[in-house]
RNA sequence: GGAGCUGUGGUGUAGUCGGUUAACAUAUCGGCCUGUCAAGCCGAAGACCGCGGGUUCGAGUCCCGUCAGCUCCGCCA
């Protein structure tokens, strides 16, 4: 494919494009912008000896190489513009008759996306045609040389930013949308978080250690995606859906200071922010304590948005039990950005006339509403939808009423008294021209519904600054309705406050957990907790659960061995990376932060997977297929 | 498992109350063109409207089913 005489050119030039490692700093920068192609020692360039978004006025007068794409071509006949692109940015080429009819005329064949290598003099241009809107739009080559390297299929769609195609289409090739300098930057910005963490970890002697990948299905949590074993047939491993067990391990271990960035595998429905495979953070520590590792935290990400984006996070962050931001926000992940919080009815809807509302607190149960300021625009539709959207989420119904002067224009103020009207206008802080929401039923379910639609009726203008926060004092258990049994609220491994280490068999739900989330702009970044590290209680723990003796010594004897010979206390955290990376891009959907992503029906367009295999490949494994599902 | 939205030349869209030649832009192909950078001008080709069925004299349009993508609920320790 080279020729020797491009060959030729390359070592006449080498010694002006080998770099200097000596002086590099500790933190290259490859997500950065590019600025000189570095080679390892006695490198060579091939085919390019300068990045083209790196080109500007200090190459003027010299003659260099360019490789990339062919972007926009814009022909005038007897004149040529080619915006040529590479990893780096955009360079525009000037093809001219006049510098050779044979290049020329090859000039002429080129197209969207084809591979080709130029040479040439780097020239300043006229003043009246410098592109402000291009780093290198001050200069442009002049062409001497031209090799196609490849010619290129017209594309299924535009390679350029802001473009608006069917995920179908980007999905099914994503080799080209990742073409797309936008995405790129993704790619890169998402190295540099990556790069960041490492370095931060290392500098407090955390050790980054790699897990199993394929390891043993333990109950509990999430679907496994199983892996069958030749070897052992009829058995299986499992994917992790977290390193959760070997981290803890490493404790015991005396690693003392773990991390790891690893892929996690959850064979659960998909979400905006929710990948089948997935990438955490995952730390844990001895001897250092839930303070330290907030401590810890605060730091990272502070650097993190410190060095992304230049934003300076205010330490140390907020903390709120479970409790509080259930009941003020209706979530276990408030979104912080701005008010309008939920506000409890209890004391006085008691005293209306309204039977929906007496029988919920009769029931035990909870009101609670919502003001949504200037609301009295909202139509009569839009109020249908609402309810719709409330009675989904599992409400039996949505109250609401306009304030007016004069009072409540709605269906349900004719249950209550004037003054009482008035005493709920103002602990809500409602004014005329305002709407009020109210929800009644039991607690959990009036903050659920009530939350949503907080985030459903939010205001346009939120705060732009990142609100970061730590949800903490997590129940231990949840009741199980389908299995009549409890479950663990974060994981069988979470220590319970030791003040509430006596409810345990007594009043299991009203154990609260040594566990905390991270929370940034009402997104989950993050979970942990500090774990239980002496074998009896994690028996306690086992045995509430519902698992036998002997079921948790078999699937967790490893563990509770382990914490059987000196296990230090320890306690740890894990992160999710490709949250935080589309949080820092500003991307809904953390499909936009994974290169190669599956759609919500968790396959991958590209590749088409999940796919049948040869039945000689079953067979190997001793599986039979059962008659398939209708559908397939 | 459930709900909603979307699906029309390669791409992005329009298509009224069901009415017969499915429109526009762009890309593609050909021609012209020496300073463009969303280049411009002229011309050509390109769709059986996701798929299947139904209603109707007649369906891109209405109905049913189905597939795919997206969003949400359930699920996700």
């Amino acid at each position: 494919m080279e020729s020797g005489e491009q060959i030729e050119i390359a070592r006449n030039q080498l010694a002006a494009f080998l770099i200097e490692r000596a002086d590099q700093s500790e933190c290259h920068a490859a997500g950065e912008g590019l600025s000189e192609i570095k080679l390892p020692e006695r490198g060579k360039p091939v085919h390019k000896t300068h990045y083209c978004g790196a080109m500007n006025a200090s190459h003027v007068g010299s003659t260099v190489k360019l490789a990339g794409w062919v972007g926009k071509r814009r022909d005038h006949g007897g004149l040529i513009f080619i915006d040529l692109r590479d990893r780096s940015g955009l360079m525009q080429l000037v093809f001219d008759q006049q510098l050779g009819v044979k290049m020329f005329r090859d000039a002429e064949s080129l197209r969207s996306e084809y591979v080709i290598a130029v040479e040439g003099e780097v020239v300043r241009r006229a003043e009246d045609n410098i592109n402000p809107a291009l780093p290198t739009g001050d200069v442009e080559m002049r062409v001497a040389r031209m090799e196609i390297l490849n010619k290129s299929k017209t594309p299924p769609f535009y390679i350029e930013d802001d473009l608006n195609v069917d995920e179908n289409l980007r999905l099914r090739y994503r080799f080209l949308d990742l073409r797309r300098p936008e995405m790129l930057e993704r790619l890169k910005l998402r190295h540099r978080a990556v790069k960041l963490v490492r370095d931060y970890m290392d500098r407090f002697d955390f050790l980054e250690v790699e897990t199993p990948m394929l390891t043993r299905s333990t109950p509990e949590g999430a679907r496994d995606f199983l892996v069958p074993s030749r070897l052992h047939q009829g058995s299986f491993y499992a994917l992790p859906q977290s390193p959760q067990l070997f981290k803890q391990l490493l404790m015991v271990s005396g690693i003392e200071r773990y991390f790891q960035i690893v892929r996690c595998f959850r064979d659960e429905d998909l979400r905006a922010d929710r990948q089948p495979e997935f990438t955490q953070v995952d730390i844990e520590t001895s001897f250092f304590g839930p303070e330290n590792l907030f401590a810890l935290l605060e730091g990272l990400v502070a650097k993190l948005w410190k060095e992304i984006h230049n934003i300076e996070i205010k330490k140390p962050f907020l903390r709120m039990p479970y409790k509080e931001a259930m009941n003020r926000y209706g979530s276990d992940k408030p979104d912080m950005r701005f008010g309008m919080e939920l506000i409890d009815l209890g004391d006085l809807a008691v005293k209306s006339s309204f039977k929906v509302f007496t029988s919920a607190l009769d029931g035990g149960g909870a009101v609670k509403g919502l003001c949504v300021k200037g609301g009295k625009k909202m139509s009569r539709k839009e109020l249908d939808d609402y309810t719709l959207f409330a009675r989904r989420l599992g409400a039996k119904g949505l109250a609401w009423a306009f304030v007016e002067d004069s009072g409540w224009r709605s269906p349900i103020s004719k249950f209550f008294e004037p003054d009482l009207l008035q005493e709920i206008n103002r602990k809500m802080k409602a004014a005329p021209g305002d709407l009020v929401l109210f929800v009644a039923d039991n607690w959990e379910t009036t903050c659920q519904v009530l939350g949503h639609l907080r985030l459903a009726l939010a205001p346009e203008e939120k705060s732009a600054d990142p609100h970061f926060l730590w949800v903490v004092d997590f129940p231990l258990f949840h009741y199980n309705e389908n299995e009549e049994r409890y479950d663990s609220d974060h994981h069988p491994f979470t220590a319970p406050r030791l003040e509430d280490l006596q409810l345990l068999e007594k009043d299991p739900l009203s154990v609260r957990a040594q566990a905390y989330d991270l929370v940034l702009n009402g997104v989950e970044i993050g979970g942990g907790s500090t774990r239980i590290h002496d074998s009896e209680t994690q028996a306690r723990i086992f045995k509430l659960l519902g698992l036998t003796d002997e079921e948790s010594r078999e699937k967790f004897g490893f563990l509770l061995d382990a914490l059987s010979f000196g296990a230090p206390p320890h306690g740890g955290i894990a992160l999710g990376l490709d949250r935080m990376i589309a949080l820092l891009t500003g991307d809904e959907s953390i499909r936009q932060v994974i290169p190669f992503p599956k759609t919500a029906a968790a396959s991958c367009l590209m590749t088409g997977a999940p796919a049948s295999v040869d039945l000689a490949q079953l067979d190997e494994l001793k599986i039979d297929l059962q008659p398939l599902d209708e559908k397939s």
